[in-house]
DNA sequence: ACCTGAACACCGTTCAAGT
DNA sequence: ACCTGAACACCGTTCAAGT
């Protein structure tokens, strides 16, 4: 039982993420953080500069598991493989995005921002200028993360989840089915799973679909 | 120069509102709300019953700012509506989406869900089943969600707010032209504005679209 | 070089005490 | 009925001190 070896930033972002995977962006912090590395919280100071550098990190780590695009591809194609990509490493991660989104992550490195280079470079072969190009960025983003911040959290969280009967229960006998009939009928009725991924990706080909007849090189 | 009259459900949640708007959801604090309305952090447990209670109460307020549309509409019209009069009402209060999102509010009073059963009520016109309906609401909320909240941080921000024209410049160096050729041309040549409403209204147009050709009763 | 204890300036919330 | 002070269990972070 000898003395662990010292710590360093890679064992620090480990940990990191293994603790935000399994409670949550609200369970990470310094304290418990340095709890689980058996360490005071002050000493991961050492290791990091605080704790945006390791939300930074966390991110950087999951953007490099989405591959580059092969340029060589239809544009269209590297598009979605992307996307869908991203969508994936995200909701295995479900902190990312919402640490992007919430502004406490930002990361600007080269190795986080590859992935999101090769999605610019397939819309520039697209024949998108500048600004055509920035909000065909707009749309993909906001897609990936709307669809993965809904299955996150959010009003319609019922309609989703039905892990818990009980809760969906008190839910429903919570609607007044005088001013919400729609909703109640869609709670009473609704006891099927749905697939998040399979409506991202049917999200997606009409968003690109829309993107394909709206490119410059549309047919050339 | 009398004692002020004393604090209520519908101040407090004025002040957190007010609060919230300027201070952003980070700046809401039970003491920071407090010290605004000339009480100690305590009395407020007084009106509500705590904080998820305030995000609550603020959400309520904003969605009932949007109406719910007229069942003598075209399906079609309804659902155009109702999303983009969401998209408004959160965007002049971006601490609504970030809580819903965040997990910090989660409204079920009939007040905040209103528009939503006007939402889920067209759909039923469209002629979708209850799965149909799940998966139609899932893409338009991720279509308002993700719209309004990459444009309320995230890893594109540099692309968008060009407010500070030296912060861009600062991004850009940072930024390796090898590693990140596209995005380096993308920040170096876009200055121009963009229109995140127009954007949004496109996206929202190509979904309705799609959702048109998938609806059953599409010819009738 | 790495780790720690004490401290600072914050959180949300409870509870007994005041008027 | 409404407000408060003190307290509890947390945050992120700094700094001087230890080895």
């Amino acid at each position: 039982m000898a003395r662990r070896e010292p710590l360093n930033r890679e064992k620090v972002l480990d940990a990191a993420l293994e603790l935000a995977d399994a409670e949550g962006l609200e369970g990470l912090s310094m304290r418990r953080l340095a709890k689980r590395l058996g360490v005071e919280a002050m000493s991961l100071y050492n290791h990091v500069s605080n704790k945006t550098d390791i939300l930074d990190g966390i991110a950087e780590r999951v953007f490099s598991q989405v591959e580059r695009p092969d340029p060589a591809l239809p544009w269209q194609e590297q598009v979605r493989t992307v996307a869908l990509n991203m969508y994936r490493a995200f909701s295995r991660h479900p902190i990312v995005p919402l640490a992007l989104v919430t502004d406490q992550s930002n990361p600007t490195s080269a190795r986080a921002l590859e992935p999101l280079d090769g999605l610019v470079g397939a819309l520039f072969q697209a024949g998108f200028d500048d600004l055509g190009v920035r909000r065909a960025l707009g749309a993909v983003n906001g897609l990936v993360l709307g669809s993965l911040l809904q299955a996150t959290g959010g009003f319609t969280e019922a309609l989703r989840t039905h892990a818990d009967e009980q809760q969906v229960d008190a839910y429903i006998r919570h609607v007044d089915p005088a001013r919400l009939p729609n909703f109640s009928r869609l709670l009473r009725h609704t006891r099927e799973g749905v697939d998040p991924e399979a409506d991202f990706e049917q999200m997606l080909d009409l968003l690109i679909r829309g993107l394909v007849a709206s490119a410059p090189l549309h047919e050339v």
